[in-house]
RNA sequence: GCGCCUGUAGCUCAGCUGGAUAGAGUACCUGACUACGAAUCAGGCGGUCGCACGUUCGAAUCGUGCCAGGCGCGCCA
């Protein structure tokens, strides 16, 4: 509709470079936005301000010549030229209603485009390390990573999902420590409990099994313990097979998948680490100093020089961040998102500055980044901070458990990653009027309900059969949503391109909020009407598509019945 | 002290690649079920868009400086 009404214009434009009104041909494509006041009509367009100064007039005289030039067309019933200069559209009956055909024959595909053309993108999120369950932060992070994914695949986009973690630093030997004092029958209370030990209960679970000789299978590993307490390297492999089999669980629970799990030990023993440590030094962008190895990371614009090799000997955590970079540029990832908590942000400096110094042709603003800010679960008033089960963070199994996959999955993403959330359980639980996600999923199963009834009734009483009536839907209700509908398409490839999931959950309250108004206004099935009828229910199941679509997009079911 | 993020209605937040009287939910008040799902709808109340300058025909949106909150500033990861 939108791409339409802009080819209108470029043509009218094109008339008045012709005969002298403009002296060129613009650089701008004229902007075109949906309204907010019905009395500006459905679309507007403020290309005569934009002009008006190169074409030497005042806005409304230009905007008037540029309506006058536009070509004769079925899709605008009607002009105006409003306030400073705005040029305001409204649209034809036909053009209303057209986005209710589009939607049917898509189907669940429509709002997909084509924007990505199959280049290939990897996005990293989640990354949690095996050192205990996911936490909220690792949720926030897992819901907004997952949209994404689900958002660049609905725009073209071949994604591949990676989740990168550590088996084997220093907080991997705290964890096998920590089981290894649990097995023994220690507590963190004793004196002889291990430094920087992990204390949560799971620790215990985890020992009881290891000493059990449980077998354990995660998405990436698998194994059969031991039982030898002595055995630290037996128990370390058993404790991150066990974690990443509940960190599965979790994710599993959750509705987000992964198409490779990709270790940081894994870039030691393949010798990614090293090459990357002499690759920078072959290049000149390392020093030693104080019997350390420098990357000067300051002519790469960080605020000072790294240490990229300790006094000691082992290299510092961004070491390895930067080979893991060199490796997705090598598979062929010439496009990366990695989506992190903000208390990583400092690193991005560090990893690109790396990168840049390899002198591989990585572009400076390579990789992306979407930071999410922190969040703070709030439940009777006050602030959750601790996990039974944990210890000292509230998990993503917590929430799950408290509100169930779906209201957990909206909450986390609908707010903009950049905002600080805060989790309103209480809010989430409620099954009423207050809980949004209820209110898009009413919508959806009300439609179901009606549709139902409809078919119900036999012989066409179908959406399909509703479409050759449609120039039947006049009430303003009705030609709002149908208008909002044909958005769709739209508002999922901003989010797309702007990697801002929340965009959708919005967008899915407006559709919901005028399919409750349209539907308390008008009685769809009268079968006195036949044809309204049957047009207002292809306009249902157009918006039942939407929301159905819209909520995949999120991870977030649509039920036909609540 | 430095860097990043945030400051919009009592509360939770949209809007931020500049556009027309600043939006939604919630809370509070008033109405609507002998109707296909009232987990709904209609209406009302409620705002110096943190503050101040600046750019612009036009600023919540861009720039600068303050103020407030969060996160990060290790030869920890």
């Amino acid at each position: 509709m939108k791409d339409a009404l802009t080819e209108l214009l470029l043509t009218a434009l094109a008339k008045l470079v012709d005969d002298g009104t403009l002296p060129e041909k613009p650089a701008v494509t004229p902007q075109l936005d949906h309204t907010k006041d019905p009395s500006h009509g459905d679309l507007a367009t403020n290309i005569a301000m934009v002009l008006a100064k190169q074409a030497k007039r005042p806005p409304r005289e230009l905007a008037a010549l540029l309506v006058a030039a536009l070509p004769p067309n079925s899709l605008i019933d009607r002009t105006d030229i409003a306030g400073p200069g705005f040029i305001n559209f409204f649209l034809s009956q036909a053009s209303n209603t057209q986005a209710i055909r589009d939607v049917l024959a898509a189907g669940d595909q429509f709002g997909e485009s084509n924007i990505g053309q199959g280049r290939k993108v990897q996005v990293e999120f989640v990354s949690a390390n095996p050192t205990g369950p996911l936490h909220v932060g690792h949720g926030r992070g897992a819901a907004i990573g997952d949209s994404l994914c689900r958002l660049l695949t609905a725009t073209g986009w071949s994604v591949h999902r990676e989740f990168y973690y550590n088996d084997a630093g220093q907080q991997i030997q705290n964890l096998a420590l920590s089981v290894q004092a649990r097995a023994l029958g220690k507590t963190p209370e004793d004196p002889d409990w291990p430094s920087d030990g992990y204390r949560g209960d799971y620790i215990i679970d985890l020992a009881n099994a290891f000493m059990a000789q449980e077998s354990v299978s995660a998405a990436d590993r698998e194994i059969t313990a031991s039982g030898n307490a002595d055995a630290l390297d037996d128990i370390r492999e058993f404790a991150v097979a066990w974690l990443r089999r509940e960190q599965d669980a979790d994710l599993k629970a959750f509705a987000v998948i992964f198409d490779e799990y990709f270790l940081e030990s894994s870039l030691y023993s393949e010798g990614a680490v090293e090459q990357a440590v002499s690759a920078l030094e072959r290049n000149g962008h390392t020093y030693e100093d104080g019997g350390a190895l420098w990357l000067r990371s300051t002519a790469f614009g960080d605020d000072k020089d790294r240490v990229m090799r300790k006094r000691e000997g082992g290299y510092t955590y961004f070491v390895p961040d930067v080979a893991y970079h060199l490796n997705k540029w090598q598979r062929g990832f010439e496009r990366v998102i990695n989506e992190q908590g903000a208390d990583h942000h400092s690193t991005i400096t560090r990893v690109r500055a790396g990168l840049q110094g390899l002198d591989a042709g990585i572009p400076s603003g390579w990789p992306e980044y979407v930071l999410h800010q922190m969040v703070t679960v709030m439940r009777d008033g006050a602030e959750v901070k601790l996990s039974k089960r944990a210890g000292s963070y509230v998990t993503l199994r917590d929430l799950i458990d408290w509100v169930g996959r779906d209201a957990t999955r909206f909450f986390l993403s609908a707010r903009a990653a950049t905002s600080q959330l805060t989790f309103d359980v209480d809010l989430a639980l409620s099954q009423s009027n207050e809980n949004p996600v209820y209110y898009i999923q009413y919508a959806h199963a009300r439609v179901c309900s009606v549709k139902q009834k409809a078919l119900g009734l036999g012989g066409d009483w179908t959406p399909e059969a509703g479409l050759a009536h449609l120039d039947s839907l006049q009430e303003s209700e009705a030609l709002t949503l149908a208008l909002t509908l044909g958005r769709f398409p739209e508002v999922v490839a901003g989010a797309a391109q702007r990697l801002e999931p929340h965009d959708i959950a919005n967008y899915l309250r407006d559709v919901a909020s005028e399919l409750h108004s349209f539907y308390n206004a008008h009685k769809v099935i009268d079968e006195a009407a036949r044809e309204v009828s049957l047009a207002r229910l292809a306009l249902l199941e157009a918006t039942r598509q939407v929301i159905a679509n819209g909520l995949a997009l999120l991870g977030v079911s649509a039920p036909e019945s609540m």
